[in-house]
Order: C-alpha cells, then structure tokens, then sequence
DNA sequence: CGATTTATATACAGACCTGTCTGTTTTGTC
DNA sequence: GACAAAACAGACAGGTCTGTATATAAATCG
C-alpha cells in the first residue's frame, strides 16, 4: 500500500501534536512513536511544516466529519441541530484525551496571519461558520448571519472555557445561552 | 535600583511570547532583546518557566487594569459597563500587534492541566469571570451567574475569532450578541 | 527471476536549546 | 575611597532540533 506509511505518519503526528504542542513535537519522536524511518518521513513530507498541515487537514475532516454525522443522526429539525452541536461540544469535552482544538492551538504557535498553518486553520473555522449558517437559515431565523455568529461565538468560548479553566459544563453553559438566541430569532 | 532589571526581562520576554509564542522564543533571543545578561536573568528567576509565570503575571495585571480603568471611566451603570467590555476588545483586536489571548496560547502550548503556566491561565480567567459576575449582578440580572457565564463565552468565542479568522469585527458581532442575552435577563 | 521502487538503519551537519561556570566590570552605599 | 552587591561578557556542557547523506534490506511487479 502506498499510503499506509503516509496516512500512519500523519495519524501519529496528530496524536503528539494534540498532546503536546506543535513546537514540542520534534521529528524523531514522531518516527519513535509510528516506527517509521526518517528518510521515509521526508519522502512523503519535504519539512516538518508539511506534516503539521497535513495533520491540520485530516484533524478537520474527522472533525467536522464526526460533528456532521453525529448530528445528523441525533437531531432532525434545524432547531434541534444546532442545539445538538453543543451535545456534541460537551461529549468531546469530556473525552480523556480533550486538548482543546487543535486549530485554535496552531493558531496560538503560528501567530503570523500570512503562515499557512495559521490560515489552514482560519479555513477550518470557516467551513464550521459556514455548517451552522446553512442551519440558522434552514431554521428560518430572523437574521440567519447574525444568530450563526452569535452561535459560533458561543461555541468557540465554549471550547476555549473548556480546555483553559477544565469547566467541562462549558458547553451545556453555552446551549442554554444558545437557547436564548434561537427564541430572539424567533427558532 | 534591584528590580528594573527583572522588569524590564519581564517586559521584553511578554513582548517576545505574545509575539513568537513559548517554545519558539529562546532565552538568548529575551536576552539579546533586553540586553540583560545571563547570569541576571538566572539570579531572579530559576528557570524559563519561572520567567513565563512572571510575564504572564505581569499580562494578568496589565490587561484586567486596563480593562477595567477604561470601562470605569468610559460607561457609568452596570449595564453599559457591560457593553463597553466589548467596545474594549473591538480596540484590542484593531491593534497591530494583537495576537490573541496569551493566556488561551499559553493554555495551547502547556495543555496538562496540572502545568503552574496552565494553571496561571485558568486563574486570569477565573478572575475575569468575577468581574463580569460583579457586572451582571451589579445590573440586577434575572440569573447573574448564568448572564455572566454568557458574556464571558462570547468574549472568548470573540478574541479567538478575531486572532484564527482575522475577524476585526468578532467584538461588534459578541456586543449585539450580548445585547440580546442583557434583554432576556431583563437588564 | 530481475528490476525498480520503497523502506530501513545510522551517522552526520549545523544550528539551537537550557542552564552552569568563571572571571571582570560596574554600581551603590557606608 | 573602600567594600559589597549586582550586572557584565563569554565560554562551556549536554542535549535537542531539522534536514541530509549513505548504504542496506524488503517489497512490488513486469
């Protein structure tokens, strides 16, 4: 198989790099932990930068991969999905492993706007902006934009409160202030 | 006089973390910005990590007084005081150095929760937190810990937008975000 | 089977990291 | 001016980092 080495190196290094940091994650101890060879490693990826955005790229998938499916089979109105995005939030928070998002973590690393880890993940934040607008305006909400905002507001503080102060009732915080702006858009 | 020293390395060292964050900013780099010696640094603090809880330290205090003196002084009632922590993050996003939260990326680089530099961050927050509770208690809120939980998610949710997404106007979206949450509350 | 790709182990370069050590110079105080 | 505290410069140790080079072994495929 081609890609195995490829798609095992990456999984790996996502792994390490959610828990510890990109900056603290150096090379060797991704071959160490996937027994990989270096020269492999640098076949695939021609720097470190490369894996951390491939780890980037898949960390987006799954997740917003998980979140859709997950909701999608939980909830069927509009209503009741957006409010089962914080279910979600609040199961994810109460994993073991919980780091906070990655992407929000990358961004503290690579503070620079013009670097591309920075805007891989300014990409992924987008794409869920975009997720919770497609339903504020299936919902039928007064101001589809603004509550997507206001939504994703939410669930940003909620992950930040999570991982910064272990408030793991975060998001269950966070869906009954949602709550509040579904009813003022009339959701 | 004994101290300017260590304040001016705690100074510099803040700048150099919020710029380049903590891994990446070795101590020859503080020292060469500083223009302090080795050995004065090692004689007031015993590690690096000793000299991250100083300068997150210091961030602590710069950034609740200057919250506070500026909304003190600008806005009067509770209510308004409310509002102005948003006017207050919308100036903070449109500097030119703004690179988040140093707490929240400090939280990213140092994610064991028992860390003394994670366990800073949780503590900055925890002290936010109490004054927007004085706030919302303070304005007569239906629920003022459930108003402040609010407010404070949407502050967060703000100060990552603006940093991942460049999203300058993340503070306007939270304020009339906030506006909603302050009618329900029946402030 | 033979040829080509793929992965392996290992050593290496050059830079950077934290923290220590030695000795000198500056500074502040009596 | 004498003395002590503080800061200085700069070398050093021992480790880590990214990325490259080399030479060998395994797997794939016509």
């Amino acid at each position: 198989m081609a890609s195995s080495k490829r798609d095992h190196l990456v999984d790996t290094a996502l792994d390490l790099f959610c828990r510890h940091g990109f900056h603290a994650t150096g090379i060797d101890k991704i071959l160490a932990a996937s027994g990989v060879a270096k020269m492999t490693m640098y076949k695939h990826f021609k720097s470190k930068d490369e894996l951390i955005l491939a780890a980037l790229h898949r960390n987006d998938e799954k997740f917003r991969n998980g979140l859709m499916r997950d909701i999608e089979r939980k909830a069927k109105t509009p209503r009741d999905r957006i409010l089962a995005i914080f279910d979600y939030l609040g199961d994810w928070f109460a994993k073991s492993g919980f780091t906070g998002c990655t992407f929000i973590n990358a961004t503290a690393e690579y503070a620079a706007s013009d670097n591309p880890i920075h805007a891989a993940a300014a990409e992924h934040k987008r794409l869920i902006y975009g997720y919770i607008f497609d339903l504020t305006k299936a919902a039928g909400a007064k101001d589809p934009d603004a509550l997507a905002n206001g939504l994703a507001l939410l669930a940003e503080g909620a992950v930040v409160m999570a991982h910064v102060s272990g408030n793991k009732d975060a998001s269950g915080q966070a869906k009954r202030t949602a709550e509040i702006l579904l009813a003022d858009a009339g959701v």
